[in-house]
DNA sequence: GTTGGTTATGATAGCGCTATCCAATCATCG
DNA sequence: CGATGATTGGATAGCGCTATCATAACCAAC
């Protein structure tokens, strides 16, 4: 079939299957492979491409096939180094296999979360990662009825079908409240800020065991709406020592946080960790530098980017990955601080 | 024209068409505004699309219009906060109206900043932000010749046709170096990493003020081609100390390192500023906070990101923006820490 | 040979949308 | 009042690619 262009003189595949003497649709074929082509065709076809520095147009690809190779990957917040880190495991796997990555950031908002996810669907991803199952139904039905598939990350669940790759943070908040404990502090505050759902389950971990051990003073609790940061970890701890003077340690829910308050103790000329212990937790970058250096948990986003990837990779190859949901280590990293 | 489907059942502008009793060119219209259509007629193609609850195929709209809505946005690292304030900001700029920003990191390597720019503009971007001029000559060319409005962030240069918006770098490095000297040090180091040029152009500011007040000396310039972080600025500070005693100031070329020297220093239990000042660059989230607190360059970040995104919209709008360069203001923020 | 089952290549027909031209309507003006 | 131009709606023809089905070629088995 001829066909008369508008065009902008870009390189179509029209051009390299000419070039190759072949037809458009095999040149398609011998290029990616959709069905067997003879070895010596798809060299031609290559070689030509090659010469004439062909691209694909990705929105004719998307429209012709119905599916295009970008995947979306919501995460809240971009200013949490631990989603910078997620991230750059993430791109690290798929890219190379032929994959685009959407960085897309939700603000911890479900609801701006829903609006990205109802844009990033109109195009037709292969695949789609996205951060805990905190989300609104419309949400949870865009992406049920989208059909495209889902891993979900940082969390996990029994529940059958759903694909998931995390830790448990309940138990990495027990792990770190426990070690605090075996260090004969007996007034161990909790300080979180940003109370998103794996805030909450770590909170959960921390109640637990000091409820376990007779310990748990609720006023010790603080759960802060606010955005997490040092300045406002180094807020939080004066307000605790002011308010509650016998407090002997605080478990930060992040490393920010922690990193703030162990400031904000230097400044009240409160020795770390004889007068008050400090833990945070994620071990970001910089938590070993810190003096005296910070206890906290190291959580392992990088590993959850790669099998999350991983793992995508496979269900979009129409393969079942199993388990199907994959529970990896936390690792209690004890420093000085504590 | 009738047409026979091999559909997905998705609801296409044709349903919306025929809902509203138009054609489909005329609904399209009437959605995108490409044209005058009658107010009664827009307002029952919008009701009907709404209804409807139609999602415009951003594939097909590309590829027919050889127009994407995509913003490409080249930042060369996540784990550096100042990108992270300039994303956000270029995202609250391009999203109400109507573009997708897509984030790129570079990893500052000029090849994958190729390979980046390559595969986007295969999508047809509506407009290109990058980072500083500092690329090959391959992506060079490549920008120029997708006639694609591309504005420059970070830095700026007064070269006709090149829209930028930025800040004086070398100045900058200028503005912290005559504090150090104003504040009496006379020993003043300079502690880089990650060597990309506005790194260098910082420098270049530093040397230059030093010579011209006759302190320079060349072994107090440490540079660095390791990724910046607070480990390495602890071990440089610890480095510096140990070779050259003399040294009375530090100015760390980013904030990062500049914590990570801040807290050598506390280890090495060198007062700061008496014994050693420490200055840093950028003024990212926790310098304030540091013990002493941290003297640096605050730098707008976010005001580039909004002005370049302002810049690019009017160039996606066909207006040419004057001036075509902005050089935008820092500010010194003297702190404790010199 | 003919049948039947595999490949390997091609022709056709769209994917869902917009560019472009054309027709119809209406206001403006000498 | 017809000519002129501006304005609004529609018909047609693709954008560059792949799904789908048909066709051709080949080999094994009866």
């Amino acid at each position: 079939m001829v066909r008369k262009s508008r065009s902008t003189g870009r390189i179509t595949l029209d051009d390299v299957a000419k070039a190759a003497g072949v037809s458009r649709i095999t040149a398609s074929r011998a290029l990616h492979g959709g069905r067997a082509v003879g070895a010596e065709l798809v060299a031609r076809v290559q070689q030509a491409a090659a010469q004439l520095g062909y691209i694909p147009d990705p929105a004719a690809r998307a429209l012709a096939s119905a599916r295009s190779t970008q995947v979306p990957v919501l995460v809240p917040m971009l200013s949490n180094a631990l989603f910078v880190d997620l991230l750059e495991a993430v791109h690290r796997m798929l890219y190379p296999a032929g994959f685009q990555p959407m960085i897309g950031v939700t603000h911890y908002d479900p609801a701006e979360e829903e609006l990205l996810l109802r844009n990033f669907l109109a195009h037709r991803p292969a695949g789609l990662l996205v951060t805990g199952f905190d989300r609104t139904e419309a949400a949870r039905q865009l992406i049920a009825n989208s059909g495209v598939p889902c891993v979900y990350l940082m969390e996990t669940t029994d529940a059958p079908g759903v694909h998931c790759v995390g830790f448990s943070q309940t138990a990495a908040g027990s792990v770190m409240t426990q070690h605090l404990l075996d260090r004969g502090y007996r007034h161990i505050a909790f300080v979180a800020a940003q109370l998103d759902p794996r805030t909450l389950q770590r909170a959960e971990g921390y109640r637990a065991t000091l409820k376990a051990a007779g310990c748990y003073d609720a006023r010790l609790e603080l759960l802060s709406p606010e955005r997490s940061s040092m300045a406002l970890g180094g807020r939080l701890l004066e307000e605790l020592v002011r308010t509650h003077p016998e407090v002997d340690a605080v478990f930060f829910n992040n490393d920010d946080l922690a990193h703030g308050g162990l400031l904000g103790a230097h400044r009240l000329g409160l020795a770390v960790p004889s007068r008050v212990a400090i833990a945070g937790f994620n071990d970001l970058a910089g938590s070993d530098q810190m003096v005296p250096a910070l206890s906290t948990v190291h959580t392992p986003r990088v590993e959850i980017g790669e099998q999350g990837a991983r793992m995508l990779l496979q269900l979009i190859g129409g393969q079942t990955p199993t388990p199907s949901s994959i529970e990896l280590d936390y690792q209690l990293v004890v420093r000085a601080s504590t």
